[in-house]
DNA sequence: CACGAGACCTGTTCGC
DNA sequence: TGCGAACAGGTCTCGT
């Protein structure tokens, strides 16, 4: 499900707290439990109670698409894949179908990841880089300029799209960011990453901007029954629209399979590669 | 190195 | 109505 505005959006949302629900960050960890052994990539469940207990919660911060709890002596690694959500309720409510993994706190409310597909995973360590280390860059750090893009750019030799959604060549794209962003740019998804002008790329990289931009300020995208509160879908300019008509220039959305990802672009704004 | 296929999973939607 | 296929916001591993 989520890329790196929904991510935000969760992190903001449970550490200062929602019209329901208390603010996580100030907690202690009172209990846990795993209920789908592989959601927990490490340590063993057994260990991962024994260790997490106790814990206060310090700060939620988010990394690429990592939601990172950073407690009294570990930090613990979220990621939601393409299904997981991460729910606050109180600590008496029946465990719903689909949490694979929960953590009671010591004020009667609970931490649960609710996952129906299973993908998410959550690591607890003191060595949080171990996970994080291979990450790119953030698109929204100040260190990351139109130089450096073009630079890792004209490093390698891929198509911009499966390039935009490597996590190690940037951090937090996913699937429906980065045909937005392609748009934006003007940009066909199959373009060859060293064959981009420093232009396209200025381009590309203040387009990528404005829509995790976006997507952070509309509270992310909200599509089927995962995840809800975001606002992005109703923005949507090509994801989901095949089609429809461009909303610069009215041609068809097409939708095409690259890297095995469902791909939708305008065929006028984003010619193909020659 | 770059790329495609398959795996991991369940639920929903689409086409016949 | 029923049923199988296709598809879904992600990532890993393997083979070419």
């Amino acid at each position: 499900m989520p890329e790196l505005p929904e991510v935000e959006s969760i992190k903001n949302l449970l550490s200062t707290g929602g019209p329901d629900w208390p603010p996580l960050v100030g907690k202690t960890i009172a209990a846990a439990q795993v209920l789908w052994q592989r959601t927990l990539a490490t340590p063993t469940p057994k260990q991962f109670s024994r260790q997490v207990v106790g814990q206060a919660i310090k700060t939620i911060e988010r990394r690429g698409k990592f939601l990172t709890l950073v407690l009294s002596r570990d930090t613990l690694l979220i990621h939601l894949r393409m299904s997981g959500d991460l729910q606050m309720e109180p600590k008496m409510r029946p465990i719903a179908p689909h949490h694979r993994l929960f953590l009671e706190l010591d004020n009667g409310w609970r931490l649960a990841l609710n996952d129906p597909r299973k993908f998410g995973r959550v690591w607890l360590t003191d060595q949080p880089n171990t996970v994080l280390g291979k990450l790119g860059p953030e698109p929204l750090d100040d260190a990351f300029t139109p130089e450096a893009l073009y630079q890792r750019l004209q490093a390698r030799h891929r198509q911009l799209k499966p390039l935009l959604m490597d996590q190690s060549f940037l951090a937090g794209l996913g699937n429906i960011y980065t045909d937005e962003a392609l748009h934006l740019a003007c940009l066909h998804p199959l373009t060859l990453s060293n064959q981009l002008t420093l232009e396209q790329t200025e381009r590309l990289w203040a387009s990528l901007r404005a829509i995790l931009q976006e997507g952070i300020r509309l509270n992310g995208a909200s599509i089927d029954w995962v995840y809800r509160g975001g606002e992005f879908q109703n923005y949507f300019r090509v994801y989901q629209r095949t089609g429809e008509a461009c909303p610069t220039c009215g041609t068809p959305i097409q939708r095409t399979t690259v890297g095995q990802r469902g791909t939708h672009f305008c065929p006028t704004c984003q010619p193909a590669p020659t």
